[in-house]
DNA sequence: CTTATTATGTACTGATCGGTACATAATGGA
DNA sequence: TCCATTATGTACCGATCAGTACATAATAAG
């Protein structure tokens, strides 16, 4: 009955997450999105509204994508192990040193608090569940006996939170992979009950 | 023989380092920075050049001036308790939960990366010389027998300085003084040999 | 083929950006 | 007082920003 859609939301999301991970909000202009996309200003509001709309909802796609992804993964592993691997997977995502790209989430909130309250809050909200990821892991970790310190499982998860928000403004300042994976095992060792690895 | 200066750079500085501290690069704009230095327009250029050198020789500036007031309370502990003061001075810096600067290095390397490389660099060159910071600490609580884990020192460094940018992300974030001290402490107990605090 | 409907590309808008040109104001030396 | 010199405020610049208006293209139903 009328002319049919040509847009691939799915492939637009991919485009603008990369360029909004790599350059930041502000940084982004329309064009840039208009470039990468392939599509035209028309289709775009039409599609997304806004550029600040679009955000959002690559926000939302990506958590639900990345999300999907780790469900896919899980399970191989238990007790401390399983915290290991979720850091390691984290690395893998964040620290290729040539692109640098840190953390979606993190820039984000970094870059954007004070300045776009709405995009700020959503993207510390899913910043936020990533600590009570850790603290399952931290759970079924001391489960296990894996773990040797006396602290509270709770503040453990904080502190590994924040350990990993600093390992992503590592990844933004160009750091190695290796020097990143150095990281995380020292901290895994000073947590850690066995001399494993 | 002429016109004397009005400027006083020192106060422009200041102004300016609220700006970009709290809004960022991109987001403070000229006007902001003159409406809040009270500077003309063509004095601001006459006295800085641009708004990217202003920006580098407000990073300086603040670099020096951070190192001065630090000078001045230094030498009071020794061992561990060094590198708890240092700690703790840079959570009050950090953590006023009300105004949620963050820390204007982190904010700045995380804003800028691939998008003003030249400051992106200044930012990123004051922001690795925290890890030496925390190696001198460090190898002072080594040295009184205050470190009980086994891993090398520069190591500890290492995660040391990764932690303190993840805290200065949460409090970016808006977390509270405590939420950022209660993971101080955690890390803390877990390197320390005594069960101080 | 005609037509209603919807997608798309493009010309345009007003606002704001950083930066420049330049006239004017303020000073100290003569 | 007059002038050389320098600081300052302001009008202006082209570029770019996000966003809108609208003519046109493409489709499917009839």
């Amino acid at each position: 009955m009328a002319r049919p859609v040509e847009i691939d939301r799915d492939h637009a999301f991919r485009k603008a997450r990369e360029l909004f991970w790599r350059r930041g909000y502000r940084a982004t202009s329309l064009n840039d999105l208009l470039d990468a996309t392939g599509m035209g200003k028309g289709s775009f509001y039409a599609a997304f509204g806004s550029k600040e709309a679009l955000f959002e909802a690559t926000l939302d796609w990506y958590h639900e994508s990345s999300a999907a992804a780790r469900r896919k993964v899980n399970g191989s592993h238990a007790g401390l192990a399983a915290l290991r691997e979720f850091l390691d997977s984290t690395l893998i995502d964040v620290s290729d040193a040539r692109r640098r790209r840190g953390c979606l989430l993190v820039n984000t909130v970094v870059e954007l608090e004070g300045v776009e309250p709405g995009l700020h809050r959503v993207a510390k909200r899913y910043l936020q569940a990533l600590e009570q990821r850790c603290l399952d892991y931290l759970n079924e970790a001391r489960a296990a006996g894996d773990i040797r310190s006396h602290i509270e499982t709770p503040q453990l998860a904080a502190l590994t939170a924040t350990l990993l928000q600093g390992l992503r403004v590592d990844s933004r300042m160009g750091r190695s992979r290796d020097s990143l994976q150095e990281r995380v095992d020292a901290f895994l060792s000073l947590i850690s009950n066995s001399s494993e690895r």
